[in-house]
DNA sequence: TAGTGGTCTAGACCACTTC
DNA sequence: AAGTGGTCTAGACCACTAA
């Protein structure tokens, strides 16, 4: 027999998920149901702790347990990184995806910091360079309104971005088109990336600056850019609320049997 | 100031992590830590639940608490398609991702069961299908040795498939050569594909049926099949424990001011 | 100040594994 | 039977929020 606890948490979560409790709308008290016979305190806020962990509620001290709206996935795919929208257009990736949305861009969305640091284990090896050499960090923090969504991280090789506007410090985009922009202005036209995914618990800080829910996970994710000839312009690592958002990737069946020259 | 059960974990986990305990190890008994002083019984035993959330060890009665080992990330990429696996080869996709790997392929690594049934809301979308339509359901689970690692259910449109060897319940994976080539031979070379990946927290049946530790989320993954004309000949979806696989996709960044026919 | 969830204790008892 | 983690209780007390 499931424990006590684990029946409660159901059978809430039933009901959360059939309609009776509306999103916004408060759960029973914790000593309400203490009265009501379901268990002890403790009983009850582990199930209320099991609700929490499964995206259902936010508890918090002095409010109440009340349930979470589900905001709907944000749907990620490569059109996003079309080249007409930062190289002709006005827009960056992140703007455009936005535009998309109808949502509408905000400065002070996204937060940057660039620095100069030894390459982290994982960029050396995305740039073929040795681990601890020195590369341009560009960290941003993205937002949805208050909310934070991902972060993302570029790593540039200096001899690439020495000189542009992506190693000035001033908060946002990088300027008019971003970095993919700026890497164009400086000779490197952008040509194709690999994107890797792989879910993972978060680390403290993480839950703290992407404000995630007691076991809500993240996504992370490695960008590499090349240009035409293979050369390693970028490579970018995100971290992403996992519950937040949905990736879509289309490809030909590869064939390795012809030479075709399309596949990759 | 932390709880006391966090600050309990955190010391521990970074204990794992420093490599104080090696994998397989037993933890302290929590009565023995309790008579160390570090909480009563419940504080202990919280601290080992964050723990096992976070993926870090398992508990189970009778034996104690032990760290887990971390398996490496299973990498997947769209080269496990590769036609001439299915095609000309004796391998089926999944077994010559093992082939590579350098794992032995067994027979009984999958199961599998054929059935007709009622497309759901999302199956009937990518085959493009009234909801409620009859389709052929194909579904797998898979394992690692005795370790199930995903679950696979493919969906066919009946006449694509009707009188082939997909709709024979056999277990094992379609015959020579899978599901694809069965598609081939009735005439439906595969082209292209879509594939969306999602995370989300698992429902009491997958926790069983994948055995996830708890707290453990998982992928969703949808895949769309097409023939080279935009048929679509099998939309799949698969279940995947989230912290055992990473994917990964390679792409041409598109350019919506050209027509060149390459990008997609 | 009143009301909410969160932590903690001490101890009883249960469920499962191993010997 | 002995030893492990898991559940549950009753109650004290703490931390935060809102009126």
């Amino acid at each position: 027999m499931a424990p006590k606890w684990r029946e409660l948490a159901d059978r809430i979560a039933k009901e959360i998920r059939s309609g009776a409790y509306a999103p916004g709308e408060q759960l029973p008290q914790i000593r309400d149901l203490v009265e009501a016979g379901e268990g002890s305190k403790s009983t009850v806020h582990a199930a209320y702790k099991a609700l929490e962990a499964e995206g259902l509620v936010t508890s918090s001290r002095g409010h109440g347990t009340v349930v979470r709206d589900q905001p709907p996935l944000k749907r990620l795919g490569i059109e996003r990184y079309d080249k007409a929208k930062w190289r002709d257009g006005d827009e960056v990736a992140f703007i455009a995806d936005r535009v998309a949305s109808g949502r509408a861009y905000r400065r002070n969305e996204q937060t940057q910091t660039v620095s100069k640091v030894p390459a982290p284990p994982v960029v050396a090896a995305a740039h073929g360079l040795p681990e601890g050499a020195d590369v341009y960090a560009r960290a941003r923090l993205v937002k949805e309104g208050a909310q934070p969504t991902h972060t993302l991280t570029s790593y540039y090789r200096p001899e690439h971005v020495e000189g542009t506007r992506i190693v000035d410090p001033t908060p946002g985009p990088a300027g008019r088109g971003g970095g993919f922009r700026v890497l164009y202005d400086a000779g490197y036209e952008i040509d194709h990336m690999r994107e890797t995914l792989f879910a993972r618990v978060p680390t403290t800080d993480e839950v703290q600056l992407l404000q995630l829910a007691p076991g809500e996970w993240v996504v992370e994710l490695h960008r590499t850019t090349f240009t035409a000839d293979g050369t390693v312009v970028e490579f970018a690592l995100g971290v992403h609320a996992a519950a937040r958002f949905s990736w879509t990737y289309d490809f030909k069946v590869p064939d390795s049997a012809t030479e075709d020259g399309d596949a990759r």
